[in-house]
DNA sequence: TGACAAATTAAGTAGCGACAAAATACGGTT
DNA sequence: AACCGTATTTTGTCGCTACTTAATTTGTCA
């Protein structure tokens, strides 16, 4: 009585993770190609595939046309970050959610969001200081930069009932994010709004986002002390 | 002449994308089934499957059996990192790399270490803490706990010659890898180890890794001041 | 020997068909 | 109306074939 034996592509790319692992194939070793391994495994050659693409997405392995599969010379961590829009941020944690407009200014790019953007001129842009708030207490401020060339609509809109941060994420969908992360220190400024001490230790979470090299905001998140981002489950 | 015409499942992705970010389809909303969206795009259903996995590994669209595919309702942005072994961080910057070996201690698991391994009663560990160097000068200092249960031969082992980082990477594969970053003010120890000044604000990476639900290792990468991390380009 | 062209190789993609698995919808029974 | 089992629907997966694309290797000619 065979039971359905058919193995699965998950079976397959377990298979090879552990071949790797075990030392049978060391970083930069060559793999068989994949229409041997499928012969071997008694499997169709696309599932071989599908297991091979997992392992090379997951930054195992490397694949090249003609060149076949190799195991990843220089092995890194590869992880993956959700970052949900601040208020549902706030609603998921159980918290009372609230925010609060800060400064609303049109100006031109100053030198530093032309270097994020790349761009080669200063273009008019719309700069937004605004404050989230969790339980009525500070959670985020954040430092936002957007294009009126790419979102001339921003102009019209009241900041008040709905922040700049979620009309973009619902509006705007983009093409391309860069994310940067890094601390900073509390200064004076920073230390009042977020009620905290001048000094404290903050992390920022810094995002550009572009749709099809048009640059539409970006954003420097100074979250309150005690934040922590966590990869997704 | 009909030139080649063929649609790429990454045609029919970007298609369903601009579709979506059009406003045709809003937060929330049900899409077609694959079937149909094959026959009025004139392709496979499986192009179609292709195109949708990767909408839903992007995050945009969420897809269930019998439930049919749907615009989140609640979009994040979704990232992905590289975290490479630190000795390839630095060499790759341009800078010399070294490190020191600080501390190395063993005991059974304090109370914290249990809690991040999920662990119910003690277990002997191994602490190392070092120190990584790019150009003399402090980089990162990692405050690591290996579990001597999982990873035995690490007794053994002499870490001043070769990190616990770059030993357990390419030695120790895991299965499961959680990722949690925060920022924290530099105590007197932590200042002098990184030559900076008390209070600093410093970006800590902190990773815990397992395989099959067994603890390999917890680290606390403690960053020198101006680190940054960033997506992968 | 060196440079360019051609052949070869191995992964990537498209299409088709069939079946599996998971949710939901439905319908009957109490 | 509440509960439970069954049918249906829709995505998920596997296998097979054929063709495409990118690299590398080989071969040829100057």
């Amino acid at each position: 009585m065979t039971t359905t034996n058919r193995l699965s592509w998950k079976d397959v790319r377990d298979e090879i993770h552990d071949a790797i692992l075990s030392g049978r194939y060391g970083p930069g070793d060559r793999l068989p190609r994949d229409a041997d391994i499928a012969e071997e495994m008694k499997c169709a050659r696309s599932t071989v595939q599908r297991a091979m693409q997992d392992l090379s997405d997951s930054g195992l392995v490397e694949r090249r046309r003609k060149g076949g599969t190799r195991v990843r010379a220089h092995p890194v961590t590869r992880a993956t970050l959700d970052i949900p829009i601040t208020r549902r941020e706030v609603e998921q944690k159980g918290g009372r959610y609230g925010h609060q407009l800060i400064r609303r200014t049109q100006m031109d790019a100053p030198r530093s969001v032309m270097a994020t953007f790349e761009l080669t001129e200063p273009r008019p842009m719309l700069r937004v200081e605004a404050l989230h708030l969790s339980d009525g207490r500070p959670y985020i401020f954040e430092d936002r930069w957007i294009s009126l060339d790419t979102v001339p609509e921003m102009i019209d809109l009241d900041l008040t009932t709905q922040s700049a941060n979620e009309w973009l994420v619902l509006n705007k969908p983009y093409n391309r994010c860069d994310l940067r992360f890094y601390a900073i220190s509390a200064d004076a400024q920073l230390a009042e709004v977020l009620d905290t001490a001048p000094g404290a230790a903050l992390f920022v979470i810094e995002r550009t986002t572009w749709t099809d090299s048009a640059p539409i905001t970006t954003v420097k998140a100074i979250t309150a002390p005690g934040y922590q981002l966590l990869t997704r489950s």
